[in-house]
DNA sequence: ATAATACCTAAACCTAACTTCAGGTCAAGG
DNA sequence: CCTTGACCTGAAGTTAGGTTTAGGTATTAT
């Protein structure tokens, strides 16, 4: 089976050798071969960082991503607590991702306000106006977020 | 104009005293008040409060931050920046959204992989399974992301 | 009078996730 | 032979964004 040098890695994920050795520090591939001192990686540390790149995005820890490339390396015993890793993680992004549409109509009324704030060249008259007075979609927001 | 205390605007924005302080200390609230060494929050503060989390939630670091705070001080001449500073937040949220979401699907289909390999009672099937076997809103993801 | 509260400062400490450094091995090329 | 390139290790350093500590002041409650 194929293997590849710590060096192609890196190229292959765009990733630090150093990164890919501190990860290897910290129990990322626990069955990560060796040639001498040399790392070799195979199929089984490129799906491991197609992983690990997906746990990180999700907010994980890299020690809780341990975990879970060593309940990987128990075998199917552990699918259950996998499963419930991801379902979590699930959980975890989805509920990011509303947080960010939250922050996202906030700063599209921000860009409304200045973009106004500059044809009337003052703030005042936006600080003055009612909240009917308001854009639409800015009133749920006026609603909710001040008060 | 009323004033709150340090305490009191901890409570209001659950946030702790001493990161109330520390961003003080970072400029976030250039024009603070003070009777003797107390702070005096006002409505100017609160505003500020509310902007902080966020930039903060779109991923702005602390020192750019009290840039923005700082135009905010300098009046209607700096209008056109802060403009820009949120048409970039706006942008790096939606890409920040873009990227949760290609996460996302990932969660989705190891969460669908796990699931299979525990009524299968192993993931050998799964591994061998075809492209075109795969769950419909799983294809797209694994011709983009396995090669 | 004294004790509890609420605040203050400067400075040290903390954590995660890396990165950099210093010094070393080994194989291939000129 | 010696230099270059790709790799190795352990240890120290870095950064952001706070938190904690130690010691102090001022107001309020008993």
């Amino acid at each position: 089976m194929r293997s590849y040098s710590i060096g192609q890695i890196s190229k292959m994920f765009n990733l630090p050798i150093s990164t890919l050795r501190y990860y290897d520090k910290e129990g990322l591939f626990p069955d990560l071969a060796r040639y001498g001192d040399r790392r070799l990686f195979s199929a089984r540390e490129i799906d491991a960082l197609r992983v690990i790149e997906c746990l990180k995005a999700s907010g994980l820890e890299i020690k809780d991503i341990k975990q879970f490339m060593q309940w990987c390396s128990e075998g199917p015993s552990t699918y259950e607590q996998r499963k419930q890793l991801f379902e979590e993680r699930r959980k975890a992004v989805v509920e990011e991702m509303q947080e960010l549409q939250k922050t996202l109509d906030l700063l599209e009324y921000k860009c409304w306000y200045y973009e106004t704030a500059m044809n009337d060249g003052t703030e005042d008259n936006i600080r003055r106006m009612l909240p009917d007075r308001l854009p639409e979609n800015i009133q749920k927001l006026y609603d909710n977020s001040f008060k």
